[in-house]
DNA sequence: TGTATTCATACTGTGTCAATAGGAATTAGC
DNA sequence: GCTAATTCCTATTGACACAGTATGAATACA
């Protein structure tokens, strides 16, 4: 029952471009250094949320990455469905399940509350609240 | 993010065990045909319940297991967490935990937040109350 | 032109999952 | 006591995912 590197990894990806954005393209060499998280597996990632349209790229020297929206429009949800695929904890609660046993499975009961907490979590917080957070209890330069 | 079928089958496990329950040992075979489990497989999940004295085994022909406690002394958490382990979504949310960059780490606060989210169901939820259910909303004879 | 960077793809070692297999030990019923 | 039914114990296996590593091509700034 846990998330993976992918997923942590984007999430703190994500609130890097976030923390340092000054306009300028940040450079994946750079938030691997500070994230010390292998670059050559950042890229992988970032390659995930690339295609996804969640960063935009700038190619060649001196180029880099870029959230594409403002940080209120990404929630931690949409960033760790996305590179985690779904996050519901057993297959049959998700949307296009079909389980014979569903009409008659009281642990399914569990199943839903335990999906319907996660979400409620994860759809909740966006990066603009890690942002604030991390600025007001953590200070600037520690993610 | 997934709950494994160890966990799944342990929980379904002693749902049966609770609304079969006659005061007669109930036989794995009997379980793993009503859940439509391998019984070979049952056989290792419920040696995890039985050293821990969640259920008590009579050996032996006519044998079988029973629920050692009444439903209502057994938490989902309690199955889950004996049969998957710790439900933390991540390691640096756990107990004994000692991360480097927890003091500065904005990521940890979702990661607490939805350790709470799953812990707050499953910790909740007890046998009693799923047997209730089954036998309330969905008929006793389908679990 | 050289250097820094992104982009694309393939490969790999390790471990976990989800069983399956085989047989030993125990006990009720005949 | 014998047989059949059951629990108990341990080993093995195939498939797959995880967490990277490796190599090189394409692109663009200076």
């Amino acid at each position: 029952m846990r998330i993976s590197t992918k997923g942590r990894y984007a999430l703190r990806l994500m609130l890097d471009l976030a923390v340092n954005d000054t306009g300028e393209p940040v450079s994946l060499k750079d938030i691997a250094k500070r994230q010390e998280i292998s670059d050559k597996y950042l890229e992988q990632i970032i390659s995930v949320l690339n295609r996804a349209k969640f960063v935009k790229s700038i190619r060649g020297a001196q180029g880099g990455y870029l959230l594409s929206r403002r940080p209120e429009a990404y929630t931690v949800g949409m960033i760790l469905r996305l590179t985690e695929g779904s996050l519901a904890p057993v297959a049959c609660v998700e949307e296009d399940s079909s389980c014979g046993r569903m009409q008659g499975c009281a642990a399914n009961m569990v199943w839903r509350r335990l999906n319907d907490a996660i979400n409620g979590v994860v759809d909740e917080i966006t990066l603009a609240d890690l942002v604030e957070f991390a600025r007001r209890d953590v200070g600037e330069y520690m993610i």
